[in-house]
DNA sequence: TAGATTGTTAATCGATTAACAATC
DNA sequence: TAGATTGTTAATCGATTAACAATC
């Protein structure tokens, strides 16, 4: 691909946009200027126009942007157009939760295996699809076709697992575990550390306390 | 407070730095210095020295860092030595994981009540702590000094419960319900959208697909 | 004292915003 | 055509990195 390389920030901004006008279209509204838009979620106009040509063109002098086009192509450049089929490593309350969260599977992220080393949790279903013993993860993912795995497990085990993940060739890796995991760049990560959130939290509500006296 | 405003940028990295240091702690390393901890953390030890000398100098010139002593320091501008009062809206399973995800506790978040409209869920218990019906968390607030509350119901519900709690006066708010609160200057926000997070890899994945061809 | 390493200033890099010509 | 609004270049701002004097 000849593209030249887009920035992280703007990467972290398109599910944002995709939102906006995701619910646009749910309310029937065909075109939206960058400045409308820029009112809406209270960014500058500037950086919407910069940000979408980043991919190219996608608006028109004197007319805006058409919400349903723009979408579309949000959508693609994010890759919701594809089907991706997940598993969630560790069955405890995340990974629970995680598997039944249906949104994901409006976007095309299907929920195929769940995995723990519990055999207390063993063949428990959730969303019709049976916890399995870890044991069999590597040849599932083989012979399921998988491309992300979930890691919901604790800190302790998650660098192991993720070395086995990565030998069997996944592509992406969601990691729950509070850890960051060490990996070849041809798997992907995404981090979502929930306690380093709490703590932005709570760093905000002291500077706000603090401001105050 | 005299302090000049630190950037988003900084606080975002200050829980990683708190991590590697709790772990070095562990590990019972006494010092360190900024370019042992950049060849760890992969970021430059500029980058370090920079940061933490927003906060004030931690360091000793020749010697480095004190690993307990930044390790404390870090922990009180995280807020981390105050206790937090913590409640869940929302009693799926999300709201279920968080309050049973005890690190939180550990670092001073004291999980307090979990609210929830579906009255299948009263009286389950929780932690020891049993599921209120939604008419009752204003009173629960004010009488049991909760700071923040964790959204974790539908974004149809959200704005309007987080209405009512900016009403009721709660500092914070951990939203986990996929859409932008809008809420005065003095309730904190920090917001954990999971789609969004999904999104990013999903955007990874295809990037990375399209570079191999 | 010599060596190590911070604290801090200056240089660079990248991202955001402003401005406006292009064009629908 | 006139008005609106994008696409895009230039200006600004802020964050990161480099460099080095201060100092333990």
């Amino acid at each position: 691909m000849a593209e030249r390389e887009i920035s992280q920030a703007v990467i972290s901004r398109l599910p944002r946009y995709f939102r906006y006008l995701g619910e646009l279209r749910d309310r029937e509204v065909e075109r939206i200027s960058s400045q409308e838009l820029s009112r809406l979620m209270h960014v500058t106009a500037s950086q919407i126009r910069q940000d979408f040509n980043h991919f190219g063109g996608f608006g028109q002098q004197g007319y805006g942007y058409n919400v349903e086009y723009l979408y579309q192509e949000i959508s693609k450049i994010l890759g919701l157009d594809k089907t991706h089929h997940l598993i969630i490593i560790g069955a405890g309350n995340l990974g629970q939760a995680l598997a039944n969260y249906m949104n994901f599977q409006r976007r095309g992220f299907i929920f195929t295996g769940i995995f723990d080393i519990n055999p207390a949790l063993f063949d428990r279903q959730i969303r019709g699809i049976r916890v399995r013993p870890m044991e069999e993860m590597t040849d599932f993912i083989r012979q399921n076709n998988v491309d992300i795995a979930v890691l919901t497990i604790p800190k302790s085990e998650a660098v192991a697992v993720a070395r086995k993940l990565t030998d069997v060739g996944i592509k992406a890796i969601w990691n729950f575990a509070h850890v960051d995991l060490d990996v070849p760049e041809e798997v992907q990560v995404e981090n979502v550390h929930l306690s380093d959130s709490l703590m932005r939290l709570s760093y905000l509500i002291g500077r706000y306390e603090s401001r105050q006296e």
